[in-house]
DNA sequence: CACAAATAAATCGCACACAAATAAATTAAC
DNA sequence: GTTAATTTATTTGTGTGCGATTTATTTGTG
């Protein structure tokens, strides 16, 4: 919270303004990812293993800021979805390793007109994308190190 | 998502900038608010209501961006903490009035602390994050105006 | 007045988030 | 080399979010 003697109530505060802003964003998703059968964190999960194949739980939640709790059971469903498996590491037991299926990863080739989409209505020339997505992380990471 | 081809995962997403910044936030709040016995969105809605009592749950929704089958058990446990009433309206019996309690308004006074702490991990100066919250917001309005 | 349409909450089902506790495997200490 | 400490993932319990449906009340139309 940032104001406190103002009358707008939560209007004013900064946390506010994330968290409507990002249900914003996973409402506009969630009709195009229907069309996948990926709910948003789904979307996030495939995006990560998109990008690095193979990754383990702990490596996948250190990049989405999410724990295995959360990520156990979204994994199984991604797996009864046909689009992952989880396999033991052999070098090391405790490791549950993720690795796309086929049908996972074909799912790359929709998942860009999403993304289409959703440029359009961000509507943001490309630096100042850059900037707001900095000035973000630059907080995300101030409030993070405080949480410690 | 704003950068289809590059080679970052899901860091390269205002989106997941967003995503990820509000749940640090939460993180954030939840000891401080741990203290005066409340969630994030709980502390939300008491902000909504030491700034205008009286609301009813379709109000508080537009305020929050929430909607009944969110809010209807939130305000349960509000009021079973002893922080809100919820009555029918006389003059129409389908609204549900809150009403702080007394506990409920003395509450305000431990949130300034909060507020306090939560300003001082976010460490920017009034009008930067003016201009924070304004683009935002921005945002989210527009994202909300695609939704429909 | 009667009765259909609209409105406000509540209910139900499913999928996150996350703290806390547990289980299994590896590493460290001695 | 056996035991303690650490690491990785799962399980459990509580509290959101939200789509879809339902119930109760009010408004609108003839």
């Amino acid at each position: 919270m940032t104001k406190p003697d103002d009358h707008r109530g939560v209007a004013g505060m900064l946390c506010f303004s994330l968290y409507s802003a990002s249900h914003a964003f996973t409402q506009l998703y969630r009709p195009l990812l229907d069309k996948l059968g990926l709910t948003y964190p789904q979307y996030l999960v495939m995006v990560s293993l998109w990008n690095r194949d193979g990754q383990n739980v702990k490596e996948l939640g250190n990049n989405l800021f999410l724990d295995s709790s959360t990520l156990t059971p979204l994994l199984k469903r991604l797996n009864v979805a046909g689009l992952i498996t989880r396999t033991r590491n052999p070098q090391d037991e405790r490791e549950v390793l993720l690795h796309l299926t086929e049908k996972g990863r074909a799912l790359q080739g929709q998942a860009d007109d999403v993304m289409h989409c959703i440029g359009d209505a961000v509507a943001l020339e490309a630096d100042a994308l850059d900037t707001l997505r900095a000035t973000i992380d630059g907080l995300r990471n101030r409030l993070q190190a405080r949480a410690r």
